[in-house]
DNA sequence: CTGTGTGCAAACACTTTGCAGGTGT
DNA sequence: ACACCTGCAAAGTGTTTGCACACAG
C-alpha cells in the first residue's frame, strides 16, 4: 500500500465509504487537481478502463457522504470539489467563493467567503453559491 | 394586435430581432411568469405545436442578444429570465441575487445586487453569479 | 456470508445539425 | 427579393436503470 492509496483509504474509510480501488483513483484525481472537476474531466483523465456510470454513481455517492461538494458552472454543466477540512459527515460549510477563469477555463475554490447577503422580508437562506468569472492568477 | 402582442412585438424590435409568432409567445411567457424558466418549463407551458428545436434557436437568440440572461440552477440545468429595464442592447447589469426556493422551487430575481468580493491578488472579475437556497417568501 | 460496488447493455433524456420550405421586412 | 425563421429528421451527447457477478468488510 503506498502513501497515496493509504490517504484516499483513510479518507473514504472517514466518510463511511467502502475503500475500492476506482474509489480511491477517483479520490485520488480531486486530491492531485486543484480545480474543481467535472464529470467529463474524470472520465478524460482516467483513460484507463472504468465504467461511465460507475463514475455517476461514485459521483453521487461522494456528494451524498459529503466528500465533495457541487459547484455550478456557467455553462450548466455541474462540477465537482473536494470538501476542505471544515466539512466533516455531520457539518458542512461552503460559504466560499468560486472562480472560473474564462480563459484557461478551469474553475477553484477561492479562500474567500460569501458576505452574508440581506434578504428581503420572508426570505429564509440555506445555502449560496457564489461564481465567479474572469482571469485567474495565473492567465493574467 | 392585441395589447400583449404589441408590446412582446416592440420589445423584439428593439433588440433588432424579427417579430415571428413563436418568439412572441415565448416572450410573452417570460413577461407573465416572475421566475426563470428553464427549457424543459416552456416545452410544457407552450402544450401546442412548437417544435423544441425552435425552443433552443430562441432562447440562443434571445440569450445572443441579451433579451433574457442565463440563471444559474444547482441541479446543473440552466434557467433565464428577462433582463431588467437596466439592460439595453448595448449595456447589461446582472448584478442581482437569484433565489432559488426549495419547497416551490422557483428561481427569481431579486432586487438585491451582489457586493463587491475583494479576490486575490492576480485575480480580475468580469461577471458574477449568486445563487441563494432557501424557502421564499410565499412558502414561509 | 452479506450487503454493496461494478460492468455491461439498454433505455431514456437532452441538445445540436442539415436541409427544405415558409415568413417577416 | 432576400435573409432569416421554422419544422422535421437524424445524429450526437449525456444520464439513468436493471441485472448478474465480483468484492470489501
Amino acid at each position: 500500500m503506498d502513501s497515496m492509496s493509504a490517504v484516499t483509504g483513510t479518507l473514504l474509510r472517514d466518510f463511511k465509504l467502502r475503500s475500492t480501488p476506482n474509489r480511491e483513483e477517483i479520490l485520488h484525481l480531486f486530491l492531485l487537481k486543484k480545480y474543481a472537476l467535472s464529470h467529463g474531466d474524470i472520465e478524460k483523465e482516467i483513460d484507463n478502463s472504468l465504467d461511465r456510470v460507475t463514475v455517476y454513481r461514485t459521483l453521487k455517492t461522494f456528494l451524498d457522504k459529503g466528500l465533495i461538494h457541487k459547484v455550478l458552472d456557467d455553462e450548466g454543466s455541474l462540477k465537482y470539489a473536494l470538501c476542505k477540512e471544515a466539512c466533516s459527515v455531520a457539518e458542512h460549510h461552503h460559504d466560499h467563493v468560486h472562480f472560473k477563469c474564462t480563459k484557461c477555463g478551469q474553475t477553484s475554490c477561492l479562500n474567500v467567503n460569501v458576505p452574508t447577503i440581506k434578504l428581503p422580508k420572508g426570505y429564509e437562506a440555506n445555502e449560496v453559491n457564489l461564481l465567479i468569472q474572469g482571469v485567474c492568477e495565473h492567465c493574467n
